[in-house]
DNA sequence: CTTACTGCAAATATTTTGCATTTGG
DNA sequence: CCAAATGCAAAATATTTGCAGTAAG
């Protein structure tokens, strides 16, 4: 019930730590499964859903390995709005994040939405925008007309 | 040499405070005077530059102040990247911000190239994207190339 | 065995808060 | 005068780091 299709990932994570030299640990694979089931977690998010498991390990082992695994390639993250950062699987990366100011709710919308934004920087400025790392604030329908 | 055209933003300042019974102290001008020099200045930075002219001015002053002019509609802050949020004056609050994941520069464009995605966003999820608070990561032209 | 990795505790960095004193109006 | 604002110091939050012990391969 830890995981689906994790079994890939898992032989991924290892394939890619011993090109380097690096071990795989219980506690890199419980972050990754972890940060591949909960979607756009905080550092602390990822924590507690870790110490579900291993109620031993600890926040800097969180921080480094959801560092390592973004060196990796296999996580990414984002910073949406004002709080800590959220990480979510790297295959997961294909959408844009909507992150409401009202009631702080994190949406996803198709990368494809913002192809004529992409072109038109890039034909102005030269610039490339990281479309999957693209925090969007603003008003969801729920909360759009309300006040503040 | 401290101020432009900021005698404007000074009474705007002024009334605005009185309206809510609130009061003009030299601290909260000298705030208001640096966000409007500085563009995209973090808290830090904004201390750094008030201490030029009053070096007793205190940092969390200066963060209750930037809260107080973000209430009147007199700042707007965003979240550009890793670090602090960054400030800048209310009326210059019409551009997309670009920051470049190489060079850390933070570039600016016209909010006119983000229509596209706007209505977009809106016939499909009904979100309002809050168009001037978006940080759009990605490379500058002089990145494009590199690695990392 | 060897060296990478973890846990822990302490150090940083950033922002917030309570309270006594000062000051704008 | 009096309520609002500041300065200061301590608290809260978030993240990083050094190091001694543990464990992957």
């Amino acid at each position: 019930m830890s995981s689906m299709a994790d079994g890939t990932t898992a032989e991924d994570l290892r394939a890619r730590l011993h090109e380097q030299g690096l071990r795989l640990t219980p506690q890199r694979r419980l972050v990754l499964d972890a940060v591949t089931r909960l979607r756009h977690a905080t550092p602390e998010a990822v924590s507690a859903e870790v110490r579900r498991t291993d109620p031993g390990l600890n926040a800097s082992t969180v921080y480094r390995t959801l560092e390592l695994l973004e060196r990796l390639g296999l996580v990414r993250h984002t910073h949406l709005g004002s709080g800590p950062a959220t990480y979510h699987a790297g295959d997961d990366a294909g959408h844009l994040h909507l992150v409401c100011e009202g009631c702080g709710r994190v949406e996803e919308a198709d990368v494809a939405l913002a192809a004529d934004l992409v072109g038109r920087l890039h034909a102005v400025s030269g610039f490339e925008p990281d479309v999957g790392h693209m925090a969007i604030s603003g008003r969801c329908r729920e909360c759009a007309g309300q006040p503040r």
